[in-house]
DNA sequence: TTGTAAGCGTTATCAC
DNA sequence: GTGATAACGCTTACAA
C-alpha cells in the first residue's frame, strides 16, 4: 500500500501526497516537507501502474526485432533507446529469434500491455504479418521491410542503388568477372534490391551476367566462407572481384581466400555491405557500404512518438543514405 | 473501455467476460461461445495494466546495461531474452549508456514500474550503486561484477584463470616475451583479475615482467592497434607475443601488424579473449578465450527469476567458465 | 452457472 | 490549501 500509508502517516489526505510529487507548488511549504521527508523515510515509490491505468499511457514502446545479438539491429536500437529516452519512453523489448509465431505472439502483448508504439524491425513481412498489422491500431513503424498491402511508416535501406554503387566501383577499377555473395530473396530488401543493383549495374555497363558467379547464402556468419568456395570451385574463369550483401558474407570470404592463398587485393577485389565496427581492422582493411543503423533507430523512434504524439503531416517513408567507405580491399586491374 | 463493453455486448456480466477468458471451463459452452465470439469480433485485448495493479506482478524483468551494441552484452542478453520469454516475462530495457546517473535513474524507475526482478549488467560498481541497492528490494541479480559490500547474487566470468591459462599457453610455446593489452582496471573483474592472471603466470614461470609490456587501453574498438603501436615503438626489445584481454584488442593489435608487415604468427603470437563470432574468421583464424555469454544471460536469468518465484536455497554466485579455442595465432618458438 | 461488489493505487474534479 | 470521492479495467470472493 502506497500514498495510502503516506498519507497516514504524515496526517494529510492522499490528494495531498499525490499534490506533493506531481504539483509541489500547490501545498504549504510546511506541509510539503513533512510529506517529503516522510516519502523519503519510507522509500516511497508511486506506483506507475495506476497512473498509466488511469491515464491510458505507458510511455512504453514495444521493440520488436528478430535478434539482438546481430550489430545492424543493436546499433539501431541504441539509437532507438536514445531517442525514447531523452523523450521520456522506455522501451519493451521482444526478441523474436526469427520466429512469426513468436512476433504475432508479441504483437498480442503489446497490445494488452497497452504500449504507446511499436517499432517492428524485420527482414521479412509474411502475411500473418501484414494480417496483425492491418488490426492494430497502435502506432507502428516497421524498420527494414515495405508492403504496398498496409500503409504504415517505414524506415528503409537504399539497398538497391548501393549495391550498385559498390559494383560500378568495381567496374570503374577494371573489374568484369565480378561475384556477388547475396542473402535469401524472401528478404525483400536486402536480398532482392542488392541482387537488382547487381544485376543493373552489370547490365549497364554492359557486362554479361555469369549465374556461376552469383551465390545467395543466408545470415550465418560462416556463409561467405562457403559461398566463395563454392564460386572459385565451380567456375571456369575465377572471378577477380567480389561483392558482398553484408560485411559478414565479404570478412568470412576473405578467411576462405587467406586459407587459399588468394591475396586480397592482389588476386581479388572485395567490396562488402555494413561497414560493422570490426571492418576497418579486417587485414587488409575492407572497403564497403556504410549505412548509418544508429540514424535509422533514431529516425525510427521519431516517427513512432510523431504518431504517438499526433503530430500531424507525418512523413511516411524514410530511406536511409549510404556512403561508400574506400579503405584496401579493391585493386585497380588491367 | 473494455470488458464492460464486451459484458453489454454479450448480454453478460464482466465476470463471465472474465472467466471466459481466465477460466473458459466454469462457463457453460453456450454463454462461453457467444461471448468469444464477441471478444473477437471487437478486436479485444484485456487491459494487462489492470490485471498487474490488482495482482501486484507484472511478469516484467528490468534489464539494465551500459551498451546493447556490444556484442557480450548482446549475446547475454539473447539469452537473457530466451529465458524469460520461456517462462512468461518479459523485458524492460534500459540501455544506459555508460552513465551512472542514468543508471539510478532507471532504478527509480524499475521500482515505479514494478518489475519482478532486476537484472544490471555492469562493468563497474560504484557507491552510488551500492547506496540505491542496498535500498531497492525488488529481486536484483549482478552480472560481471561482485562487491562485498553488498549481498546479491552475481554471475562472473573466470577471468583470472582464463588469462593466466592464456598466458600460459604462450609461455608453454616457448614465449617468454610476452605483451599484455589490457582494459582499464576501474573494471575490476575483467581489467583487474585479466592484470592479475598475467601477472601471476609470469611470475609462477620465474619470467620476470616488464612494465614497457603492458598497455592499458580502453573499451573502445580500435585501441588494440595505439596499444601494440605503443609498446613496439618503445620497447627495447620487441615482444614476441601478445596476450590481449578482448578480442576486439586483440584483433586491431592485428590490423597494426598487418599494416608493419609483422606476420602472424610466423613473427608474432598472439591470444584474445571473448571468442567473437567474427573471430573465427580473422587471417589468420585468432586463438582465443571464450566465455559462454549467452549461457551467462540463462542463468542470470533463472537466478532472478528463483528468487522472484521464491524459490529457497537460491545459488548467490555463478562463475562462468571458460574454454582455450586453439586456432591459427600463435607459433611455437626456439 | 452467473452476477454483485470490493479493491488494486493512482489522478482529477469539485467542494470546503 | 486541503480533503472526499469517482474513475481507470480488471480479478475474485461471495451471493444468488
Amino acid at each position: 500500500m502506497g500514498i495510502k500509508k503516506i498519507a497516514k502517516l504524515a496526517d494529510v489526505s492522499i490528494s495531498t501526497v499525490s499534490r506533493v510529487i506531481n504539483a509541489p507548488e500547490k501545498v504549504k511549504e510546511e506541509t510539503r516537507e513533512r510529506v517529503q521527508k516522510i516519502i523519503e523515510e519510507n522509500n516511497y515509490r508511486p506506483n506507475l501502474l495506476a497512473k498509466e491505468l488511469l491515464k491510458n499511457k505507458t510511455n512504453l514502446i514495444g521493440v520488436l526485432l528478430p535478434r539482438i545479438d546481430v550489430s545492424i539491429f543493436a546499433t539501431a536500437v541504441e539509437g532507438v533507446a536514445k531517442t525514447l529516452n531523452e523523450k521520456g519512453y522506455n522501451i519493451l523489448l521482444a526478441n523474436a529469434r526469427e520466429k512469426v509465431e513468436e512476433e504475432i505472439k508479441y504483437f498480442q502483448l503489446f497490445q494488452e500491455k497497452r504500449v504507446d508504439g511499436i517499432l517492428f524491425f524485420t527482414t521479412e513481412l509474411k502475411d500473418e504479418h501484414i494480417e496483425i498489422i492491418k488490426k492494430i491500431d497502435v502506432p507502428l513503424v516497421i524498420i527494414g521491410q515495405k508492403n504496398r498491402r498496409i500503409d504504415v511508416p517505414s524506415v528503409l535501406y537504399d539497398y538497391y542503388n548501393a549495391s550498385k554503387k559498390a559494383v560500378e566501383y568495381l567496374i570503374e577499377r577494371g573489374h568484369k568477372k565480378i561475384a556477388f555473395l547475396g542473402v535469401p530473396e524472401t528478404n525483400t530488401y536486402l536480398g532482392q534490391l542488392s541482387k537488382e543493383g547487381y544485376l543493373d549495374a552489370l547490365e549497364e555497363n554492359g557486362i554479361s551476367i555469369k549465374k556461376e558467379y552469383m551465390y545467395i547464402g543466408d545470415f550465418a556468419v560462416g556463409t561467405g566462407y562457403t559461398a566463395i568456395k563454392h564460386i572459385i570451385e565451380k567456375s571456369k574463369e575465377i572471378p577477380t572481384a567480389i561483392y558482398a550483401a553484408t560485411d559478414h558474407l565479404a570478412i568470412t570470404a576473405m578467411h576462405y581466400l587467406y586459407e587459399k592463398g588468394i591475396r586480397v587485393p592482389e588476386d581479388m577485389s572485395i567490396v562488402g555491405s555494413d561497414d560493422m565496427e570490426i571492418s576497418k581492422y579486417t587485414n587488409p582493411a575492407l572497403t564497403t557500404i556504410k549505412y548509418d543503423y544508429f540514424g535509422a533507430g533514431v529516425q525510427a523512434a521519431n516517427l513512432v512518438l510523431d504518431k504517438v504524439e499526433g503530430k500531424s503531416g507525418v512523413l511516411k517513408t524514410v530511406v536511409i543514405d549510404y556512403t561508400l567507405q574506400e579503405r584496401d580491399s579493391t585493386k585497380r586491374i588491367k
